[in-house]
DNA sequence: TTGACAAATGTTAGCGCTACCATATAGCGT
DNA sequence: ACGCTATATGGTAGCGCTAACATTTGTCAA
């Protein structure tokens, strides 16, 4: 039925190995093999059968890669950023979807584990204990994205969520608000982390008010964003900032005050995280905490790619950092409002 | 080092042959021997190779997804929706990302080929020569995604871009614009024959002008959204109405005219296309073409597992439709414009 | 020409599983 | 008790490839 390697051995005149050691050690045949045994597999269009490769070697050109969502804009980004680096490799991207669940997240890896895969891409650092155990036991390299912290079950690179949403906190103190709150949807451990940052900076100021803190399970839209400022406003009208989880969340809550006759960001300010392109070009300019998603996604696949190659004293570790970008959303309140 | 089935079956008491069955045709095994069987694969974690699997069966339970883009909402919501299907099932789904390209397609699809995957869901009628041939040679089921046309390789879910941006056009005219434009980015089929529909209705109506369309290679984001509704307005100023090949080129264009002081819907109507759910809370909200990609997604999924089950005297073309959401965006333009 | 060594190629066995067919066992009517 | 069928189980072979080792061929100095 299919053309294998022997068929491609017959015609070449060579033994199957030699056809296999063309395929993966080109450096280890005559040149005089090497063409003949390359115009065979051109002319019967040959393509290696994966599955007996696998199993004979032990071992696959598999990179797995795990998120939690496919459809949020910061995992797409670090997909394509992944994709990015393995298109013309060898390697294979797998990609598994857990749908923010850490059972799904479990038997995930348990699938992906039982493929021998060079390697597993990772989204952050709370893995369920039976997921951890698994990981650690496993013979293939691990890159975590998305989150820095301690202990690496072996390569990491991401950035501190708890300093980031510090920093954004810290801006908005800066720039005079001084009843902020915080919205937030899909509360995942990054969320937790931030909304933590948020409470640290805003507390250490005197500023705290837990009224001013609203959070939903449901997953993270622009309406939802409208929503959320919506109950945030009906609990506590005088709020004059608002932090949001993410930038969808934030456009949500400029439409909403727009619609309201609310000046952004004399009466309100506005910050998001992410910095997706939308938010420099709204009105007013949304402030954001810019992240560095598609180079993470980009690095984490160098990083595995050169373990895999043995290039293993590299970087194992990268805090990517972040960057809190000022807009006129959060230019300060109206100046009246701060003499009363 | 790992458990095989061989080990399984010597603590189970029992043949290889009688746990393949168990795990795959467990009704032609007795029950005490699958209790015991099960019990013993709890016992020591057994998880079958896929890669024997797939070499001794001759097929796999592989899935593959192609998709032109993994940041494209549109794409990821298709994807979404497949992977929201095909979890809790046997079926793995395994994605390539073309980007856009078609010899990566070409490449993406020989690679799955060569792994024996049980289906293919790809996305588009516009296959390259060579990728037509090997996926009509394929001894897979098909499933074309996105769009409707004439001769799928085997089954088919969409709906018709063209017959889409008619209707929008459509919606233009009627509302009482007379200078529509057309901005687009990242001219990939579907663009065009949205393109298409856009020239078809409006030369239809009188109102073609060739200086009020706009169209860019770039990848669509809203950002560029600003930048051709710049162009246009800049080539022709008195353009009364927009019809944005996507939903991020709408935002964009009612960003740029809310900077420039342009009342939309009354000197400007915009209209998008696909309704992503931030359309309906902007200020105004921006009508767009709904499209059901979520959905497109899950049948897609669905008609593959039931082609696969055997179950095949149902549904294998399905048109899944459209529907202009006509919102404040294109109420129509002021009265004092038409009496000039 | 010869031996020594490196480079190139071949042989054998087996990866873990399932298709296929053979055999054993149970259930049942007569 | 017998044969018959249906159900359950096992044995054998092989899927297509590569690891490990064995063998052949080529190269060069003495």
């Amino acid at each position: 039925m299919a053309i294998t390697i022997a068929d491609v051995a017959r015609e070449a005149g060579v033994s199957a190995m030699t056809v296999s050691r063309a395929l993966r050690e080109p450096g280890k045949v005559s040149a005089k093999s090497l063409q003949k045994i390359r115009s065979v597999i051109d002319r019967l269009g040959y393509v290696p059968d994966p599955a007996a490769r696998a199993l004979a070697a032990g071992r696959t050109n598999v990179i797995g890669v795990i998120v939690p969502s496919v459809t949020n804009n910061v995992f797409a980004d670090v997909m394509a950023g992944i994709y990015s680096r393995a298109e013309g490799t060898d390697w294979q991207v797998q990609l598994g979807n857990s749908r923010y669940s850490p059972l799904e997240e479990e038997r995930l890896v348990r699938t992906f584990l039982s493929q021998r895969p060079a390697g597993l891409i990772i989204s952050g650092i709370d893995q369920s204990a039976a997921t951890a155990a698994a990981l650690r036991s496993a013979s293939c390299r691990i890159v975590q994205v998305m989150e820095t912290g301690p202990e690496p079950f072996d390569m990491m690179i991401g950035f501190s969520h708890l300093e980031a949403s510090r920093a954004a906190a810290r801006h908005l103190v800066a720039a005079g608000y001084r009843k902020p709150g915080f919205i937030a949807a899909r509360l995942d451990p990054r969320t937790q982390r931030r909304l933590e940052g948020f409470r640290d900076i805003v507390r250490e100021a005197g500023l705290i008010d837990p009224r001013r803190i609203i959070t939903t399970p449901r997953a993270s839209t622009v309406t939802l964003g409208c929503e959320l400022t919506a109950d945030l406003l009906a609990r506590a009208p005088d709020t004059d900032a608002i932090l949001c989880n993410n930038d969808d969340l934030a456009m949500g809550a400029l439409f909403e005050c727009q619609r309201r006759g609310i000046d952004v960001p004399r009466q309100i300010g506005i910050c998001g995280f992410n910095d997706l392109e939308m938010m420099a070009v709204a009105n007013p300019a949304v402030t954001s905490v810019k992240t560095y998603r598609l180079d993470m996604g980009q690095r984490a696949m160098e990083m595995m790619i050169a373990a895999l190659s043995g290039e293993d004293p590299r970087e194992t570790w990268v805090d990517l950092g972040f960057e809190v970008v000022a807009r006129d959303s959060t230019r300060g309140p109206a100046p009246v409002s701060r003499i009363v």
